[in-house]
DNA sequence: TCTCGACTAGAACGATCGTTACAGTCAAAC
DNA sequence: GTTTGACTGTAACGATCGTTCTAGTCGAGA
């Protein structure tokens, strides 16, 4: 026992679903399992999110959230134009280090584990979508004009290819390739 | 009612199965909608394949035989170096057309939807890597020398890219940005 | 002291699903 | 004509899982 005292139910729950959901994942996870690790009782999860899908969906509200301000931080850091458009890799590597244990990306999995998801989730992932649309089209700005649409469409792909290389085991270091080919993209414009 | 006859029940299981799993989703499916789509009995199935996850994993395996065989015409119609390296783009459009349905990477899809995949399953999934690993670092010879590893790192993360492309919705034209993503990595070298 | 709200433990329900068992059909091979 | 093997249709089993119900505990605030 540390110092801390127990969290409130929700966010034991919120962070043991975290924890299982995007690691072990999500239909892999029974809802005993995150009651368990939680140490809550059914009731308690049912009051507060009403279904396991309303629990998916909160715990992807809050990784979305979280992802927003890591990228912010990597964002501030950056000295150039460039490196504001590459700093989602940065901001990648900054968050996974809090979850090592994550398979690859909690959107993108839901995507496939949840092909009929109600639109509470697959509101979240279009809202991920389109915060990355939006930023790196933003970014690429001061490097590609008027074809700032195209650079940020390349960037994106290359930012699928990083977090589909961790699921696929390949290339080794996804981080570093990814942000090589981002570069490559970006000098072309 | 065609004047072609009735395929034996395993071809049919197979083809329903790939229809299924691969576009609806592998656990989504219940193996009953298989067998109605297949029209054959339950007994058949698990006579042929042993259980679902034979099933999926056979089906896995035809899947990447065909793929390679796609892959291996557009390479054969490429005229240059280059185009050799990026025919992986061709292939996966023509690949694409025969089931416009499909979600995304059907190896991929089944990493994600089956964490806990038997030995047969993720064995057909590391044969996929492997055969991206070993001919592109093949084609990206003539052209990165060396550095062809790396370069070929580049080209699978762009591929990887452009399948998550499908999933995530966005980029738009996913072939058409993962192609141009590859050929400015390609040019870095 | 009483009340109220958050929370618990545990059992149970209902549905889904993978898998198996059983009895039987049918066509081809010998 | 008989045998063989592939296949069928149906019912059922066993396990898992999401969800609900019931009865009850506990601590804080009025």
């Amino acid at each position: 026992m540390t110092s801390v005292q127990k969290l409130p139910a929700r966010g034991r729950l919120l962070a043991a679903a975290e924890d299982a959901f995007f690691s072990r994942g999500i239909r892999a996870t029974p809802v005993d399992d995150v009651l368990r690790a939680a140490d809550v009782s059914a009731a308690t999860l049912y009051a507060h999110f009403g279904s396991k899908d309303g629990l998916v969906a909160e715990a992807l509200r809050v990784r979305l959230a979280e992802w927003q301000a890591v990228w912010d931080q990597c964002v501030v850091r950056a000295g150039s134009d460039l490196d504001r458009l590459l700093a989602v890799f940065d901001a990648l590597a900054a968050y996974r280090e809090r979850q090592p244990a994550a398979r690859w990306c909690a959107f993108l999995a839901a995507a496939t584990e949840l092909p009929d998801a109600g639109d509470e989730i697959a509101g979240v992932l279009a809202a991920d979508t389109e915060l990355l649309n939006e930023r790196l089209r933003h970014f690429a700005r001061p490097l590609a004009g008027d074809r700032a649409a195209d650079l940020a469409d390349d960037v994106v792909l290359a930012y699928n290819g990083t977090l589909a290389a961790y699921l696929r085991g390949y290339p080794a270091s996804p981080i570093e390739t990814g942000r090589r080919v981002a570069a490559a993209a970006a000098a072309a414009y």
